[in-house]
DNA sequence: TATGCAAATGCAAACTATTTGCAATAAGCC
DNA sequence: GGCTTATTGCAAATAGTTTGCATTTGCATA
């Protein structure tokens, strides 16, 4: 027997990401893995601590760099973001487009629910569903190290005006 | 603590791709969507419903597409799949390696465990996760239209701590 | 503050996965 | 079998990402 578990509050919540993800923090990540702070990494470091648009691809972060110095050059955007993921300080995502598309690591594991109309991503986290999860790895030998939840879909009423995104 | 709900038993099933997504189901279903059935896409659409290996990328394909008709030409490949998948016919995925991998949609939509050392695909579903993302969606104002749910994992030694989460 | 050297950069070119233009070929209806 | 048009193969084009290399630059040290 097991108690009733379908509490329709609490079930998920929205991730917020307002705590900033300062680019002081992402430099910090950087420094301490013994890389150096050069111009064209305080500006790309800065893109993707701004509010804005979250998750852009390299080319969004490449246009938006340039803006802000001309001479910044695309191979360092991607270098520059390999080296960020691989300090664990940003993710790459592969959503089902082709590109990658990344966001700071906002310390809290979350998954995305894809808006098929405009391509806005909400933010969401279900520790239900994380515990599933892990119980079902665990039945079948496993134990997750990571894992990818994407839910792709359409608003439910047509009463709306997409900020329409690409 | 909260009272117990993991009931492990139907928590979730295997995947059984024991019913050989036969060649014939696919040549149908090009045939009803008035695509021509020609000697490449026969080829093709027997190697996807081929057993062995599950999920395999467009070179895969083409390479044993090659070994039963060698005049069969890569874009050719990448153009029925295009087609299989607009008829619903078969899946793509795109996992984290750049590229994309195909499996013969299997009439049920289900899961992926991903090995992370041998690279293996179990496929699982679960009910209680899909409830679940629905009521998510559902909340959010939003109908699901299809999702992607993918654990990566490391296989548990035999005998191991009770739990280890993440 | 000046110096040296490895790390990082910009550019062009290379790669990988996938797509497209086009003339030749071949399904499938008559 | 013949006709029409979808499909094919080839080569070349794209899109996204990576790499080789000469040059610049961060930053530890003097």
């Amino acid at each position: 027997m097991n108690c009733n578990i379908e509490n329709h509050y609490h079930l998920f919540k929205l991730h917020r990401m307002s705590t900033g993800p300062d680019s002081e923090h992402l430099l910090d990540l950087l420094k301490a893995s013994g890389a150096r702070i050069t111009k064209p990494r305080r500006v790309i470091v800065r893109i993707l601590a701004e509010k804005g648009d979250q998750h852009p691809d390299a080319m969004d972060i490449f246009r938006r760099a340039v803006r802000e110095d001309s001479r910044i050059s695309l191979p360092t955007v991607y270098r520059t973001l390999k080296v960020l993921e691989e300090q664990g300080a940003i993710q790459r995502h592969a959503f089902s487009d082709g590109r990658s598309r990344y966001e700071p690591a906002a310390g809290e594991h979350h998954d995305h629910l894809i808006d098929m109309d405009t391509g806005d991503v909400i933010e969401f986290h279900s520790e239900k569903i994380e515990q599933l999860q892990e119980e079902i790895a665990r039945e079948l030998g496993y134990e997750i190290v990571h894992h990818r939840l994407e839910l792709y879909g359409r608003r439910r009423k047509p009463q709306d005006k997409p900020q329409g995104r690409r």
